[in-house]
DNA sequence: TCAATCACG
DNA sequence: ACGTACGTGATTGAG
């Protein structure tokens, strides 16, 4: 270490922020909503310095003032960018970072940051110190100097850099770092407001200076200068390019006033993760973790706020009585992964770890039963208790349950993470005893938060008791008619080929349909079919785009159906019966902690999107069924969402055709075209159906133009005379939307919460979808909510029949029950009524239910 | 790994 | 002055 070269690293602390805040959307925000984009990007970038181009001495270098060189500069800065609010209020925190990162703050009086930086780079470079400038701007390049000042430049993105040394310099500007002012002052900068030389850019500004030498040289040769325009130019602006030279020219002798010495050691980082943690700022504080545990493995635990301790018992399943009390355990199982097709998990190999107050247990087990037979009645803590296969008797807490309540919008919740940012660490040097016991320490923090918030019940009556609930859902399972669907598969495959051929036929040869790219290429290049919409990549192909265009050309409608065919074929007909069991039945896994809205999500297979609306979707939806002397029992709740919209705006008008029964898409056409009844058709219902969907999504009229193709201001009116019969609509998006703005967060009539950080948004466009999802989720949210109450009343209700009645599927607003034949008429009733009763307010919900030998037939 | 597409509510 | 409807998951081609 001390024999190591000393090196520096000055980093232009204010432009890289700048660089962050604007490069980054303006959602990043943590868990309470707090903006983190800026300090996110930075903390990106520091830490990708020390991961990629190690660890050095730094000091961060911030503006302050301005050092009246570059005074236009300065006033364009302060005026055109004074620092946004959302800028202002996470820069206060940077420094503090920094510092807990182990490095250096530096700004002087009345001083731009790039002049403190040169400054620094001639001192350090007098004492022979290899120096590293990182900086997003390009005039730094002047400070490069003979191997021991380079440059690292920040390209499009925040973290991706590149090194310029001289020769660096030479090859990108075709002149050294010395000339560098000098271009400038020739080229100019738009983003720095430095003038230069109309009609003069980078490659002639080089080549002038090549030619001549430097400015003054140009300036005095102008007559030299090809080009009578040019020549032109540079005379009537000669000063210009003198004063952007100046402009450009860093000062290198201010009195920095510090110690070289001092600034080149890395100081304290004891508070490094403490810090990342508080912005929550997971990818910086994981790769600064593996940084640190390569330097000081030990700083984890002296770093943590909470310090768990505890005794290690090997004893085994044996052991378990040994633990103290009778209050909730902490349970870790780690089973080996059995791969697919591999016969069974050598079962010794299944290693646990209970974990009570101050105490653990660790051992093997012969199988995960054994456990949960040893543990009881024992309130258990688990993380993922689903995910273990067996779902403790008395589950007391679940932290990956805990860890969505409280922050809904994650993409995921590791263990490691979640223990990381709650500051949990242990030290009994037993890994698989040290997860057990931060499990239990995680779940009482997680506890806490969540009584704060009020949502205990929420956590105990709602999602808790429902893990046990879709665990079974997912061990049931549901049959498919396995001979049905290959039935249909060899037809379609049939149909597939013949469609194929005649594409290849009329495109005049083969390509790769599925192919968006090469689709598009054929439609409008070559086949010369009118271009609708563009995207990223290219022209859009999608259904919309294709049913505009079908009577262009017959190829038009086969591809439209080859898609249809492919899609259905590749999503269900070929891999489901890949999937069932030996009872021919498809077990799906439910996530609990996915959707934002608190919504469950249905993967491997989905059993939530198969297909009803196209004649051959029905016939998928045909091969699930019932075995033999049993039927599919389906219950869905009728316009749940509107319902709820209803009761949660206070709506008289939308409640009073919900009470009496009404189609409401009718009766909102009635209102809001105002028409009788009699005088209304299919366009009017399915336009007001459009607009009550689009209320539920968060309306625009933009969005509902372009759905229903009519104009913006038609689109507009209908809106309006909607909101007039509705005014209690308005009301509620009005105060979702306040709701949103002033507490961060909306929830659900049962305390979900969701953080709308968009809704802070600066961007207008990201601020639009914040308002949207202000609206949406408490929509959407309680009719979530509504139905995992649902599954749990039916679950409780189903229990007297055992395995006569089971509750096998859940589809956002669908419950499906497989029971005895004989049992169906009986069991309907009783399903209704569980999924009803637990509304009590206005207006009531409705539940349409049917029985029959497929899922099909049961809707 | 991302974008496009399409299945569902 | 701006240009999107909300929430998911699976597949596929292309980089």
């Amino acid at each position: 270490m001390t024999d190591a070269p000393r090196s520096l690293r000055l980093i232009d602390g204010s432009s890289l922020v700048y660089r962050a805040f604007f490069a980054l959307p303006e959602s990043i925000a943590t868990s309470h909503g707090e903006p983190t984009n800026a300090i996110f990007g930075f903390a990106s970038m520091l830490v990708k310095l020390i991961s990629e181009h190690g660890d050095e001495p730094t000091v961060v270098v911030w503006d302050r003032g301005h050092s009246g060189r570059k005074d236009v500069h300065a006033e364009y800065k302060a005026g055109r960018a004074s620092r946004p609010d959302l800028l202002k209020e996470q820069w206060e925190h940077i420094p503090d970072m920094v510092e807990a990162l182990g490095y250096r703050n530096l700004s002087m009086e009345g001083y731009e940051a790039d002049d403190v930086i040169a400054s620094l780079a001639d001192i350090a470079r007098a004492a022979g110190i290899k120096t590293t400038i990182v900086t997003g701007d390009r005039d730094a390049f002047q400070l490069v100097d003979d191997g021991l000042v380079t440059v690292l430049a920040t390209g499009r993105g925040i973290t991706d850099t590149k090194r310029y040394d001289a020769a660096a310099v030479l090859e990108r500007y075709g002149v050294g770092p010395e000339l560098i002012p000098d271009l400038w002052g020739l080229k100019g900068d738009t983003s720095d407001n430095i003038p230069g030389v109309p009609g003069i850019g980078d490659k002639t500004a080089s080549s002038l200076l090549q030619q001549f030498g430097s400015l003054e040289n140009v300036l005095a040769s102008i007559d030299e200068v090809s080009g009578a325009k040019r020549k032109e130019n540079l005379t009537n602006h000669a000063d210009d390019a003198r004063v952007s030279k100046q402009l450009a020219t860093m000062h290198r002798d201010l009195p920095v006033g510090v110690e070289l010495e001092s600034l080149l050691d890395i100081g304290d980082r004891s508070r490094a993760r403490e810090s990342l943690r508080r912005w929550e700022l997971r990818d910086p504080l994981r790769r600064m973790e593996e940084f640190l545990e390569d330097t000081a493995e030990e700083e984890a635990i002296v770093t943590a706020s909470v310090k768990v301790e505890a005794e290690v018992d090997q004893g085994g399943i044996a052991a378990l009585g040994t633990l103290p009390g009778d209050g909730p355990v902490g349970l870790v199982i780690h089973a080996p992964e059995v791969a697919e097709g591999e016969l069974i998990a050598i079962e010794s190999e299944i290693r646990f770890a209970v974990a009570g107050e101050g105490r653990v247990v660790v051992g093997t087990l012969s199988s995960k039963q054994e456990i949960f037979d040893a543990l009881g009645d024992r309130p258990v803590v688990a993380h993922d208790a689903k995910s273990i296969g067996i779902v403790p008797a008395n589950l007391f807490h679940d932290t990956l349950v805990g860890a969505y309540i409280l922050d809904v919008a994650r993409r995921g919740y590791p263990l490691a993470e979640l223990l990381d940012e709650a500051g949990i660490a242990a030290a009994t040097g037993n890994p698989l005893a040290d997860e057990a016991a931060r499990l239990l320490a995680l779940a009482e923090f997680q506890r806490g938060r969540i009584e704060d918030r009020g949502q205990t019940s929420l956590m105990e009556d709602m999602e808790l008791p429902l893990v046990a609930v879709l665990r079974a859902l997912e061990l049931r399972g549901v049959r498919l008619d396995v001979p049905a669907l290959a039935v249909i598969t060899e037809k379609v495959k049939q149909e597939t080929l013949e469609l194929e051929q005649d594409i290849y036929t009329y495109a005049g040869r083969e390509f790769t349909i599925g192919s968006p790219q090469q689709l598009g290429q054929v439609l409008f290049e070559e086949l010369g079919l009118s271009k609708k919409r563009r995207g990223k990549t290219g022209f859009s192909t999608d259904a919309r785009v294709l049913q505009q265009i079908r009577d262009e050309h017959d190829i038009v409608p086969k591809i439209e159906r080859w898609r249809e065919l492919n899609q259905l074929t590749k999503t269900y007909l070929e891999p489901l019966p890949q999937l069932v069991d030996e009872q021919s039945r498809l077990h799906t896994t439910f996530e609990q902690a996915i959707a934002a809205t608190g919504r469950l999500s249905s993967t491997n297979p989905n059993l939530q999107n198969v297909p009803v609306r196209t004649p051959l979707g029905r016939e998928i939806r045909g091969c699930f069924v019932a075995p033999e002397g049993r039927v599919l029992l389906s219950a869905d709740y009728s316009q749940i969402e509107l319902r709820i919209l209803a009761h949660l705006a206070d709506e008289d008008a939308l409640k009073e055709i919900f009470r009496t029964g009404q189609d409401v898409h009718t009766a909102t056409a009635a209102k809001v075209f105002g028409l009788p009844p009699e005088e209304l058709d299919g366009g009017h219902r399915s336009k007001a159906k459009m607009v009550n969907y689009g209320i539920v999504y968060g309306l625009s009229a933009y969005g509902l133009a372009e759905r229903l193709n009519i104009g913006r201001e038609e689109a507009q009116e209908i809106i309006d005379a909607y909101l007039e019969q509705f005014p209690g609509i308005r009301g509620f998006i009005d105060a979702s939307v306040d709701q949103a703005k002033e507490h961060g967060f909306v929830e659900t009539i049962w305390h979900r919460r969701r953080q709308i950080p968009e809704i802070r948004a600066r961007n207008w466009q990201v601020r639009q979808l914040g308002e949207r999802l202000a609206t949406n989720t408490p929509i959407q949210g309680t009719a979530s909510d509504v139905l995992k109450l649902a599954m749990l009343r039916v679950e409780q209700a189903l229990a007297p029949f055992g395995t006569k009645a089971e509750l096998v599927l859940t589809v956002h607003d669908e419950l499906v029950v497989e029971c005895d034949e004989a049992l169906a008429a009986e069991i309907g009733p009783i399903v209704e009524e569980a999924m009803t009763g637990l509304w009590s307010f206005e207006p009531p919900l409705e539940v349409d239910s049917g029985y029959g030998k497929t899922w099909l037939e049961a809707k």
